[in-house]
RNA sequence: CGGGGUGUGGCGCAGCUGGUAGCGCACCUGGUUUGGGACCAGGGGGUCGCUGGUUCGAGCCCAGUCACCCCGACCA
């Protein structure tokens, strides 16, 4: 395998070759879909895993819901149709026949469909569609369901888990007897996503609200939870939306309450997909490769046994298999290498490429005194250690790392936040990466020419703001009166 | 959809002024190796993206077409 380039081109070309030479996905032969290979869906699991807990620590329950959306449940919301119609994958035939000379085979023209199938882009429609039969009273209420998911959406330009044209997902879907209280969700399964993303991922994040021009198509209220990659670019990492009664209105789904008056029900959904993988590639590799946080790594610690002949082997890869164990004892995930057909240099630089946490390495040498050398991937810190207190050092090394990770990154968010109050100044540190701080008249005209001008987004009223709504000032780019700074920033 | 680029063994590429395809990695066999991507010897594998044209002859020239990548436009 050819080395890592380092990051002297593009940095999304970066990007793109580490993610194929870390084995985590490689473009697949299907136009804008990727393969998710073995060790990229590992972390994936693992991601899955976590929030499922999250989720039903909360209350939430898993179902499945189809693929296939009837053409004329999109059309039901104005907004949504509107949203998604530009990029739906569209089944409008059910049968191949052969062709006539016999070498292939063609779409049959007899068999095209009453009404076309989309292959969903999301799935309020068709959740709306089914949830009008199961709410009748105000006692069938909350429902609180998520499904895991491969949505598609016919981008035009797709990139590796940043936005692929299919991509996996968990969508949430519930529906609530009162506003205040899917409110709350929207905002409760917010913090559920920064809380993830900070624990798991070790990626801070920033918790806020979209403007109108970036709501979701639908929505009444879209929250979103804001990550900055290492090239100064801000990546949307998950988003919750209050939807109000649109679907409920359009899917005309109604309870009668206590009052026994009837009333639509009001809605959340909520999102994130394999783009956290993006968001985590992008927030801690570096040139030697990925870096996967011990709390998302399957294997966490990977043992390369240095040896001379079978005789070596054997007796270095039953000492590493007793240590082995012991760090399984105490819920580490290990790998032992023994594997003879590649030398310790080409695993020490595989494994690091791949991201593991910790490597640990025993020779002959190790052997007799009784030690072993320790590698961390995050700082790439090596030192030698007695066999005898490695199942003590591993568990708090791991969390070490973990909290290493976070701090780096959370260091850089911090920093990159910058305060601008004058237009001048907006051009010239908007290039430089990183959030920008400004005060917004709140017009969606401004919004637009600020982004025609500088190519940056408003990425989110950032919930303190948001919700404090003091210190009003003067609009960064018109000199209007402003309610509250908003954050501005170059955007995936 | 616009701009740029690339299509040649599994991967990465070379192939000049047209003459019947080569290198590195990977793979297979044997041997020596093993504390940061080992070495030697031998071996297998390619209708050069596709279609048509020019030519005695096309990987190379011409036209068309398809696919992919990068940059835009687009994008909860």
């Amino acid at each position: 395998m050819a080395k890592l380039t380092p990051r002297d081109k593009d940095y999304s070309q970066w990007y793109n070759e580490l993610v194929v030479q870390a084995d985590l996905a490689e473009h697949s032969d299907v136009r804008g879909c990727m393969v998710i290979k073995p060790h990229g869906y590992s972390i994936w699991e693992n991601m899955k895993e976590a929030l499922d807990k999250k989720f039903k620590a909360t209350g939430h329950q898993n179902a499945y819901f189809p693929l296939f959306i009837p053409k004329s449940y999109l059309s039901k919301e104005a907004a949504h149709v509107e949203g998604f119609a530009k990029e739906c994958a569209v089944v409008t035939h059910y049968r191949l026949r052969s062709t006539a000379d016999g070498k292939g085979v063609e779409v049959d023209p007899d068999a095209k469909l009453e009404e076309e199938l989309i292959v969903r882009p999301t799935s309020e429609t068709i959740i709306w569609n089914t949830y009008r039969n199961w709410v009748k009273s105000y006692r069938d209420l909350p429902i609180l369901v998520n499904q895991w998911a491969n949505v598609v959406r016919w981008e035009m330009r797709t990139r590796l888990f940043l936005r692929t044209a299919e991509f996996l997902w968990q969508e949430g879907h519930t529906a609530h007897a009162t506003k205040a209280e899917a409110i709350t969700e929207a905002e409760l399964m917010l913090d559920v996503y920064a809380d993830f993303a900070e624990e798991f991922m070790a990626m801070p994040v920033i918790k806020g609200v979209k403007t109108e021009t970036e709501r979701f198509a639908g929505a009444v209220e879209t929250y979103c939870i804001e990550a900055l990659m290492q090239d100064g670019k801000a990546l949307q990492a998950g988003t919750s939306h209050f939807l109000g009664q649109n679907f409920a209105k359009a899917f005309d789904v109604k309870f009668t309450g206590k009052d026994g008056k009837q009333e639509h029900v009001w809605a959340t959904s909520w999102g994130v997909s394999t783009r956290l993988m993006g968001a985590l590639i992008m927030t801690h590799s570096d040139d030697l490769g990925m870096v996967i946080p011990p709390k998302l790594a399957t294997i966490q610690v990977v043992f390369v046994p240095i040896f001379k002949g079978e005789e070596q082997r054997l007796m270095l890869e039953e000492r590493m298999n007793e240590l082995a164990a012991q760090l399984r004892a105490k819920g580490v995930g290990v790998k032992v290498d023994a594997d003879d057909s590649k030398k310790p240099g080409w695993k020490f630089a595989e494994y690091e490429l791949k991201g593991i946490p910790l490597r640990i390495a025993i020779g002959p040498r190790d052997y007799e005194n009784g030690t072993l050398e320790i590698a961390r991937r995050d700082t790439q810190e090596k030192q030698t250690i007695n066999q005898d207190e490695l199942a003590e050092i591993v568990p708090s090394l791991l969390e070490e790392i973990q909290a290493n990770l976070y701090n780096k990154a959370k260091a850089k968010l911090d920093t990159s936040i910058v305060e601008v109050d004058s237009w001048d100044e907006f051009k010239v540190k908007i290039k430089e990466g990183g959030f920008i701080s400004a005060y917004w008249d709140g017009t969606a005209e401004t919004e637009k020419r600020i982004k025609e001008e500088t190519k940056a987004t408003i990425r989110c009223i950032p919930l303190e703001n948001f919700e404090k709504k003091s210190e009003p000032g003067k609009c960064v780019f018109t000199g209007d009166s402003a309610k509250e700074r908003v954050l501005f920033a170059l955007a995936y």
